[in-house]
DNA sequence: GAAAATTTGTCAAATTTTTCACTATATTAA
DNA sequence: TTAATATAGTGAAAAATTTGACAAATTTTC
């Protein structure tokens, strides 16, 4: 299946299976067959050979795929190897711990500066803690290719209306709140309720 | 379509109807269109009323939905009109914000305790924080729902065993790890750098 | 009170996704 | 060297999901 393009579900596997094989790699596990992965990831093995083929085929019949070429492949079409400026808006619980948390892939992903009502707070060593007010100023200065918005709900559309129009594109969002924004905005919602609600629900 | 088995599909977008009805709620809107709820959740019309369709036709033509009749029909089919004990393994950046977080159905979701191999931590009011050591002595006189992992990666998977061998069936694991436990039990992961992938990965 | 407008419910078509079955290739054991 | 075993690649069938179209019900306008 070489060559043609990768579909939605596919894609949202992706993750998942890059994270999974960044495990096995730091394990040093150097080939691992689909059965393996299925299993870990509780999927089907057909399913993890056909996603797989879908961009081009790293594995050896009888053998199995190696590890350090399909991540690689992965972070590749991820968009992993290069990196991205990022700043948090709303630097509370949620902002803290994320400026905080050294998995994200440190070349990847860089938090530049924070932004928040309160500037009295204590920022982890070379993030920079700045008023709202001064956000339209550093935008204009500073090349950001992600927001991250952590404020509270209530502050959440405003905020994210600054940004659009201070040029950023790409909004991760934290607020339960669902933004209003133009379509060419990229907007992903990390929506803490829903996982929970996926634990209540339950099949059958 | 009354009657009919939900399909997956349907479920993981439940959640996110919810929320958005819950902010109608809020704000005092009682009727809305398929068409308006579309455009908020970036989906189409048509997707929006077969859906909700699927669960019983609560909509007027028309008119529109109720707001309300479908909120509570949403969360009766998650399980929501419930409560559930829960409690936190590994009480740091991302297990106090979870605890301090009051967004969370106050009714549905009660955090029970929290334990981490560090007892001298500050928690929450009402949340008492135990050492790990004192986990299986809890649960067996506990009745506990969901226990939420937040430990480092590292601790994640002999914790889950540990839960698992007290009885445990649900779990909410942000240590970013694919956990390995039998398949009775139920496992939902919050992949943060997912998410991010998600900005970086670009369409077209 | 009739006509126009709105909007759901639903069937069927179109599309996407998953699973299945099988072939080809590589490795290992005899 | 040969047979047995493991495992990827792949086309196609099967299943699931999404979209499109329109009748039916209701409200609004004139
Ligand atoms: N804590 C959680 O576990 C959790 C879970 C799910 C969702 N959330 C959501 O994530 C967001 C952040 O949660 P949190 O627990 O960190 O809240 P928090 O109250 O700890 O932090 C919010 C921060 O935003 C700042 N802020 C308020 N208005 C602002 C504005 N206009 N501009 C910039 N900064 C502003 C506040 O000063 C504060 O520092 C909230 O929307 C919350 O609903 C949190
Ligand atoms: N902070 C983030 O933004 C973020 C994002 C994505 C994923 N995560 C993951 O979430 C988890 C928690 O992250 P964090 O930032 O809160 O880390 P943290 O270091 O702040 O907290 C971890 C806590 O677990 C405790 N702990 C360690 N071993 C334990 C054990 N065996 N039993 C019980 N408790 C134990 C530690 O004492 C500490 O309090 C980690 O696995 C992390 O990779 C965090």
């Amino acid at each position: 299946m070489k060559g043609k393009t990768i579909s939605e579900a596919v894609i949202r596997r992706l993750p998942r299976y890059f994270r999974y094989l960044e495990e096995l790699a730091e394990k040093g596990v150097e080939r691992i067959p689909s059965s393996r992965i299925a299993s870990a990831l509780r999927v089907t093995a057909s399913q993890v050979r056909q996603d797989l083929c879908s961009f081009g085929g790293f594995g050896q019949q009888g053998l199995g795929y190696n590890v350090e070429m399909l991540k690689n492949e992965i972070a590749d079409i991820l968009g992993l190897t290069r990196s991205y400026n990022m700043i948090i808006v709303g630097f509370g619980n949620v902002g803290a711990a994320l400026a905080g948390y050294m998995g994200f892939s440190k070349e990847a992903f860089i938090f530049k500066a924070a932004f928040d009502i309160d500037t009295d707070k204590v920022v982890p060593e070379g993030l920079k803690l700045y008023s709202i007010d001064k956000i339209e100023d550093y935008l204009a200065n500073n090349q950001i290719d992600i927001a991250v918005i952590c404020t509270p709900k209530a502050a959440a559309q405003s905020v994210a209306e600054r940004l659009v129009a201070a040029g950023i594109t790409k909004i991760w969002n934290f607020a339960p709140i669902e933004l209003d924004l133009p379509e060419n905005i990229t907007l992903e919602n990390t929506n803490m309720s829903a996982s929970l609600y996926m634990l209540t629900y339950s099949r059958r």
